[in-house]
RNA sequence: GGGGACGUAGCUCAGUUGGUUAGAGCGCUGCCCUGUCACGGCAGAGGUCGCGGGUUCGAGCCCCGUCGUCCCCGCCA
């Protein structure tokens, strides 16, 4: 193919199929590209040599589809091309074919130069023959053939469940299909095939797994579209362990395909409230040093005089070499931070201004020792003025919205942490890919909340979903029932540079167990039943422990692309409306088929 | 649902304080060219300045609305 010759395959005849991907016109001497998935040949035309051929190519414009036939040839001193991986060799035409023309495309797959999204996405088979593109999806086909192997290996069984299901309300919005057979029923598309997997262990298929579509109805981001594809695995009588080490396993081999040798490389563990109180959210990007409280480095007369309340903490983390910042530049970012946290109690404190007053010169330098020990601890460099400072205090009488929720500050403090690190990305370099396993941080977040307080409804709502079993001890202690905030739940994520990578849980395998948790959530047992009868009724029929876990494939392989979209490794993707710019889809459908599904559309107000 | 950025030639973009005929690069069309590889040279075509309204003697530029794309918050069990 026109990737693949190389000088030792001089002297022989080959054909080549392809689109030409450049055309340069010298008169009698006409050079064309030709590109395939594989990469790009020159062929060379000549009018002398060749007649007929080089008529036909000079009739040849981008685009289009072509058949060339000719010799395999080293090129001569001082022809070779070293950009290009054919580049010592070219194929000397004998006879050419048009085999499609093209009208002029919007934009060029041979340009280096992107279009705008829109353009892309309407002639999407035009933006996929960018070489960029084909990479991402071959790096995705490699990647989901590694898992669907080692897990084969590992003795897990592939078997499909079904797109049309029943409606859940909890969680995501459903995509609903309407039944021509039913009128005014509904099925739903799976948000996730949740139920089925635990199912399928109670059918006692001991290892379950597949790469499962699921569709949710929810606005869009870079990272999420209303479908998307997950590595949805499930196991009998699993600790949490077994579970991470078979994904630890298939991470392995997966990136192994993409190129990437992750080695022995730690998946560091920590609990959902260390990731808080070090991070200020639940999946931490790890390639940046943690948040330091510092509060215990200030006096109370320190606190009186800078005005910090004392109940709170003092956070301050640093952003490792981002450079020397201008005065102006940092005066910018001072009233960028103030002007953003100003309705909210919290204020910045210039380490380097302390320096200048006699009186603050300790308080500087303990500050600045504990974060040059969290920067040792991060990637063994001190704390120098290379590296950006940042150390944000609560002022006195903050609103009253954290003394509900203490968490609230370091999840704002943990927030700018992360702009900040985007801001200056390209100057500290952490986030620059070196294609080694170094560009890649792993964790596992563990012992996530089992509730989340729901301040609207005045509920308690469940954090993962209701099927997640607690920590036996928070059954056994009766915080069941009387704190629900603290009952932790085996539930975990599986985080990559800050990216939620999957998410699963041990699950609940007693049905009086099941029954409690829906109580907890303010169901009665009769709504329980309505919504999850069936499988009630199977958790009855001997139903061993269980758990698994569901990756989502589209963000790994954006991740190993070193793509900030999903857009570039979902072959036909939708916009932030959920549009298909390429199909025109969604669209009114006819009256016809209106009638026949027993649907009307009506206005809304 | 909310906030922000963008929308000018096929593509990427510039367009000053509101002022005559709206520009550049790439691409495209024609002609020339035997060693280019982002080929080169000459000539040329190509515009509903997203759309609608307003202000003004005059709007690509100001105001209001609207549509589209992107990013973020909410939402995503």
């Amino acid at each position: 193919m026109c990737g693949e010759l190389r000088s030792s395959d001089a002297g022989t005849t080959v054909t080549l199929m392809g689109w030409v991907n450049r055309r340069r016109d010298h008169g009698n001497l006409i050079f064309l590209d030709v590109r395939d998935r594989t990469g790009i040949t020159q062929i060379v035309l000549d009018k002398e040599a060749s007649p007929e051929a080089h008529a036909k190519a000079e009739a040849a414009r981008s685009e289009y589809v072509v058949a060339v036939t000719g010799k395999v040839r080293v090129r001569g001193q001082g022809l070779a091309n070293p950009n290009m991986v054919t580049g010592d060799i070219e194929v000397v035409g004998s006879e050419l074919l048009l085999l499609n023309e093209a009208k002029t495309p919007p934009f060029s797959p041979a340009e280096d130069a992107i279009a705008n999204e829109e353009v892309r996405l309407k002639y999407r088979y035009l933006d996929l023959r960018r070489v960029e593109m084909q990479k991402n999806f071959a790096v995705r086909s490699r990647v989901a053939m590694a898992i669907r192997n080692f897990l084969v290996e590992q003795g897990f069984l592939e078997i499909e469940t079904p797109f049309m299901t029943r409606s859940t309300p909890e969680g995501a919005r459903d995509y609903l299909v309407p039944s021509r057979v039913h009128p005014g029923h509904f099925y739903a598309l799976p948000q996730s095939p949740q139920i089925f997997k635990q199912i399928l262990m109670i059918s006692g298929f001991d290892k379950y797994f597949q790469i499962a579509r699921c569709f949710r109805d929810e606005d869009l981001r870079a990272d999420r579209q209303p479908e998307f594809t997950q590595i949805d695995l499930e196991m009998t009588f699993p600790r949490q362990e077994t579970i991470f080490r078979v994904v630890e396993g298939f991470l392995q081999t997966a990136f192994k395909a993409a190129g990437v040798e992750l080695g022995n490389q730690q998946f560091v563990q920590m609990t959902y409230d260390q990731a808080i109180a070090r991070y200020g959210i639940d999946k931490p990007d790890m390639r940046l040093p943690a948040m330091v409280d510092l509060s215990t480095e200030l006096t109370a007369e320190l606190r009186e005089t800078l005005k910090v309340d004392p109940a709170l903490p003092v956070l301050g983390f640093t952003i490792p070499r981002v450079g020397e910042l201008s005065g102006t530049a940092r005066k910018a970012l001072v009233n960028e931070i103030r002007g953003s946290f100003g309705d909210c109690g919290l204020d910045f404190l210039d380490v380097s201004r302390l320096r200048t007053n006699e009186a603050f010169v300790p308080l500087a330098e303990a500050i600045a020792a504990k974060l040059t020990a969290e920067q040792i601890v991060f990637n063994g460099e001190n704390f120098t003025t290379e590296d950006l400072a940042v150390v944000i205090t609560p002022k006195p009488g903050t609103p009253a919205k954290w003394n509900h929720d203490p968490q609230w500050i370091w999840k704002r403090v943990g927030a700018l942490r992360l702009e900040l690190a985007k801001k200056y990305a390209d100057k500290h370099g952490l986030f620059t890919q070196t294609g080694t396993a170094a560009d890649f941080k792993f964790l596992w977040v563990t012992d996530f909340p089992m509730y989340e307080w729901n301040e609207e409804a005045k509920t308690w709502d469940a954090a993962h979903h209701p099927f997640t079993s607690p920590h036996e001890d928070d059954i056994t202690s009766g915080r069941l029932v009387n704190d629900k905030g603290a009952v932790r739940a085996l539930a975990y994520d599986i985080v990559l540079n800050g990216t939620e990578l999957g998410s699963g849980s041990i699950r609940i395998h007693r049905q009086d167990v099941q029954a409690e948790i829906f109580r907890s959530l303010g169901m009665t047992d009769e709504e329980a039943r309505a919504r999850f009868g069936f499988f009630l009724d199977a958790l009855e029929y001997g139903t061993p422990p269980h758990g698994g876990i569901a990756l989502g494939l589209d963000r790994i392989v954006m991740i190993l692309a070193g793509a900030s979209s999903l857009r570039e490794v979902i072959a036909f993707p939708k916009t932030a409306k959920a549009i298909d710019l390429m199909v025109d889809a969604p669209t009114p459908v006819s009256e016809q088929q209106m009638r026949e599904l027993s649907l009307r559309t009506v206005t809304r107000s």
